[in-house]
DNA sequence: AATTATCCTGCCAAGTTTT
DNA sequence: AAAACTTGGCAGGATAATT
């Protein structure tokens, strides 16, 4: 009888095929259950695997939410610790972000990078890093470090280094380092250093020997390679080993090109990293208000075709565009706000109407007629419901250029989201097509120029593309919207929780419950506010001021809801007096100046860098500065806000003789809350 | 069930910035 | 100076929480 054996096997590709697979299902948005906000940028990723990456990751997602900001932070930084993150590798880092970047490697715990420094200390030509950037310590083996000392780059494991000259790579047994030259040369396209417009992918195969320029070039992130057009500086790239065989040596040549270890026999396929992150708000985004993901422009695909938009719901399991378009009577789950979200029944028919399946996307290339950097692509049906889901880059990968169009085969809708948060969607443009209109990289104009409360004229796109660097710079700003336009009308949808909106200035407002850009502090407490309306109310609580007085019975009430309640209940009508004439004369209220505030045209406070991250109600993190959240605002203190009005207390009140009922604390409020001090003035 | 508090969003006016 | 843009207040409906 033969004896039983015990086999072993170990799957040595497998962990770089699980990270691959996890950075393309998070470059579609696929079951990314967290939104990191930096700056003006959105990031999509896993939780379990920021968690799992980074010390810091895993203690906040212990009690955070599913959008985050991170203050203290540079987008470009964080993107590459992101890709750094989803791809074990560093590529094309310039030089003179590396100390940043080491430091932000440290803040979020990532040991890799936080502990770069020794390596690159022995890269020639590179500018100082602090002492700080190279970790104490690290020069000693690894190996006693315990789990995770793999991140630790080691002096003792490089195997060649600066070999016969300055360029060759080091390659240890956890790393490969590389540098090369910076070169503007390159092709690095000079764009605003937040664009998010690169749409699509390229396949690129690198040279038999190392990598080229171009390959690295477009490796190279958008906003990384914004910054180095003035200060031509060394790009770095840096490739966390997973063997030391995958290592190939790049060829030394006098630009000090050094590539770090690339996968044996594979072509690079680079997305570019803004497009990954950002574009890719991907359905099923959840909101600070925990609102099903509804409306996302992705589901506005899969809904054209009722017979199968359930075989074609986005990976993320979110709801369709019914849930957009439809009134609030059908049963798809809406948001909270239903009224905000149906920009017209009218429009859900017409795409219902349709019944359009599958999508194929004509993207027509620049022609004379279009602006520079302006895809035109067009959806038409395809019919296709078979193909696999792959995200955006697969599907960018389809393209093929037929007749000067260049035709992108989205597989679901989800890719149209991942194209770019600053494209347009036309939808209604024909019959069972839609025209979008992509800004493309160095594309100078983009959809979120507009602005102004939409009482622009709705023109066209194209139309509205300007190439001014003033707009570049407001666009690159506010990058947080798409634009639908259905029947000649524009909506404005948020990107993160895909919200549509009517008014360019409701979504703006609305977008800072998102990124806590603005933070509105309370005078009184410490309560921050995203919306000044909310602040302002909040505030008026503690004044206890009350400016609505029904008519009728000549009454105080604080707001105009608890003044229409009285009414109401009391009178019997309705304060804005519907049942009378349509005028202002029939209002059975009056509203009187506000005494104890004055206007704060700008007071807000934006951004303070650092901070205590805090985390509100919805699950969001921003980030306070200590100095100013931890003790609250006591009467008398100078306000947070940065208006240029300084309100002083005595400002507040209203001096005797002034004859209004202005400012006396309401019954409600005590003194549990606010203790409320009358000034002797007073 | 009624009341209260809060949120939401179109609309608007006023202030600020840009052209 | 005019236009464009930003900010914040208001109305009034909706929803959630509380009584």
């Amino acid at each position: 009888m033969a004896s039983i054996k015990l086999i072993s096997a170990a799957d040595s590709q497998y962990s770089g095929t699980l990270l691959k697979a996890l950075n393309e299902q998070r470059s579609t948005g696929l079951f990314c259950d967290v939104t990191i906000i930096v700056q003006d940028r959105k990031f999509r990723a896993h939780k379990n695997i920021l968690s799992s990456s980074s010390t810091y990751f895993h203690q906040l997602f212990s009690v955070a939410g599913q959008v985050i900001e991170l203050n203290f932070i540079k987008a470009e930084i964080f993107e590459e610790i992101l890709n750094y993150i989803y791809s074990s590798k560093i590529i094309r880092v310039r030089s003179d972000i590396l100390e940043e970047l080491i430091k932000s490697g440290q803040t979020l715990g990532v040991k890799f990078i936080a502990n770069l420094g020794l390596p690159l200390s022995q890269v020639k030509g590179l500018p100082g890093l602090s002492k700080d950037s190279v970790p104490d310590g690290v020069g000693s083996s690894s190996a006693s470090k315990g789990p995770g000392s793999q991140n630790i780059p080691a002096k003792n494991d490089l195997i060649t280094q600066e070999a016969g000259g300055e360029a060759m790579p080091i390659i240890t047994e956890a790393f490969s380092l590389s540098s090369e030259e910076f070169k503007q040369s390159e092709g690095f396209v000079d764009d605003d250093s937040d664009s998010d417009d690169v749409i699509f992918c390229s396949e690129i195969t690198p040279p038999k020997s190392g990598v080229s320029s171009s390959t690295a070039t477009q490796c190279q992130s958008n906003s990384t390679a914004t910054q180095g057009q003035t200060n031509p500086s060394e790009i770095i790239d840096l490739e966390e080993e997973e063997t030391a065989e995958n290592s190939q040596p790049a060829p030394v040549s006098s630009s000090r090109l050094i590539q770090g270890s690339c996968e044996k026999n594979s072509s690079v396929v680079t997305i570019p990293s803004s497009e990954q992150e950002e574009a890719n708000p991907a359905p099923g985004t959840s909101s600070s208000h925990n609102q099903p993901d509804s409306s996302s422009l992705a589901s506005l695909l899969e809904h054209e075709s009722p017979d199968t938009s359930m075989n074609l719901a986005s990976p993320t399991g979110s709801s369709s565009w019914d849930s957009f378009c439809s009134p609030p009577s059908t049963p798809v789950p809406v948001t909270s706000s239903p009224t905000g979200m149906y920009p017209s029944t009218k429009a859900k028919e017409n795409h219902e109407a349709r019944g359009v399946q599958k999508k194929q996307v004509i993207a027509l290339l620049e022609n004379a007629a279009s602006k520079p950097g302006e895809f035109k692509i067009k959806l038409s049906d395809i019919g296709s419901a078979s193909r696999s889901i792959n995200g955006a880059a697969e599907a960018k990968g389809s393209e093929n250029i037929t007749g000067g169009k260049k035709i992108i085969t989205l597989d679901k809708g989800a890719e149209i989201d991942a194209l770019s948060t600053g494209c347009k969607v036309y939808a209604n443009i024909g019959e069972n097509t839609y025209d979008i209109v992509i800004p493309v990289k160095d594309d100078p104009g983009e959809g979120d120029s507009q602005s102004g409360g939409g009482k622009k004229s709705r023109m066209a796109a194209s139309d509205e593309l300007d190439t001014s660097p003033s707009r570049k710079k407001i666009r690159v700003k506010h990058d947080d919207h798409y634009e639908l336009i259905m029947d000649g009308r524009i909506f404005y949808i948020c990107i993160v929780c895909k919200r549509s909106y009517v008014c360019l200035t409701s979504l703006r407002r609305h977008f800072n419950t998102h990124s806590w850009e603005r933070k509105y502090p309370c005078r009184y407490c410490d309560k921050v506010f995203a919306l000044a309306e909310y602040r302002t109310k909040h505030e008026i609580h503690h004044t206890g001021e009350r400016r609505y007085q029904c008519l009728l019975c000549e009454e105080y009430f604080i707001n105009y809801q608890v003044l229409s309640s009285h009414c109401k209940s009391v009178h019997n009508q309705d304060p804005s007096g519907k049942k009378e004439k349509d005028d202002n004369e029939s209002k059975l209220y009056r509203l009187l100046p506000c005494k104890s505030l004055q206007l704060r045209p700008y007071s807000y406070v934006s951004n303070p860098s650092g901070g205590i991250p805090i985390i509100n109600e919805d699950g969001l993190v921003y980030h306070v500065d200590p100095s100013k959240a931890g003790s609250g605002f006591s009467p008398g203190s100078q306000p947070l806000a940065t208006g240029k009005q300084v309100v002083h207390w005595d400002d507040i009140f209203v001096h005797p003789g002034s004859g209004q009922p202005a400012t006396y604390v309401h019954p409600s409020e005590g003194t549990s809350e606010f203790e409320f001090v009358i000034p002797e003035s007073y």
